[in-house]
DNA sequence: GATGATTAGGGTAATGCTAACTAACTTAAT
DNA sequence: ATTAAGTTAGTTAGCATTACCCTAATCATC
């Protein structure tokens, strides 16, 4: 019991150090009080490659003026761009700049930075025995 | 770099573990489109004993119309109830239901969810390796 | 009279919609 | 090949709902 105890301990210690990494980098893209929502459009944007207006108002299940809307305000958030097709001009593909994608990707981000700190503080043995116990659990 | 890799990997199939278990959760109290903001809510209830409408509304820097409102909702909810003051007949307390308290506890629960799940997949001496490894992190 | 909670009534912003429109493309008939 | 008639992509206008917060007034209790 006590060993389950003191490792729910060091799992919420490294839980809370991503989450201050995740934080540190909305606050660095000055949007700390973007939603969990808007985030989640993003990333949307960020995975689908060339995503169009109809085509984001399908995969969010959303009425076009609502993507219209949604994409405004994140243009003026400076999160995406509109980018013309060059084949036809009906269609504009909707881009993430370098701050959009650092938010859509934040959580990643967060999490690299902690395996960062973990690698600093052991040897490729210990890293070596970290991954085969933790690959065990599913 | 393939270590760091592996390890991103491995920790990326943990959190997920973990989330999928806290959004289990949420739902097991048919709360599926609970917000953060409410969840912070019930946590501070969960955390500070004996809350009272007044004290809740300090504590979240509040008007009071506004904390009637919030608990309505919960109450609405099934998340809280109010138990009258012994003492004195102009108090109410604001309790939890054990809804309320589950939401609230939701996180922790989740990660005791997945240490439960660990400590299926390994032995005693694999545990402590694991302990002394993670503790390092900083 | 002071305090704790509620009620009444209001404001703003987020999030979503339908209907109508413009511009650009496609098709089909001449 | 041209042009008229659709179709499609995105936008605009206008509206509804909900979340979230407030002040002022009220009621009950201390």
């Amino acid at each position: 019991m006590a060993k389950k105890e003191h490792l729910f301990i060091v799992f919420e210690n490294l839980i809370k150090i991503k989450s201050e990494c995740s934080c540190e980098i909305f606050s660095e893209c000055g949007l700390s009080d973007i939603t969990m929502k808007q985030i989640g459009y993003l990333k949307v944007i960020d995975e689908h490659g060339d995503v169009t207006f109809s085509k984001l108002a399908k995969i969010t299940n959303h009425s076009k003026p609502t993507i219209t809307e949604m994409i405004n305000k994140f243009a003026r958030m400076q999160c995406v761009y509109r980018e013309k097709s060059p084949d036809d001009g009906r269609i504009y593909y909707i881009r993430l700049t370098e701050k959009g994608q650092r938010i859509a990707r934040a959580e990643e981000k967060a999490l690299l930075r902690v395996i960062e700190k973990m690698a600093d503080s052991m040897d490729e043995k210990e890293m070596e025995s970290l991954i085969k116990l933790l690959e065990k659990v599913r």
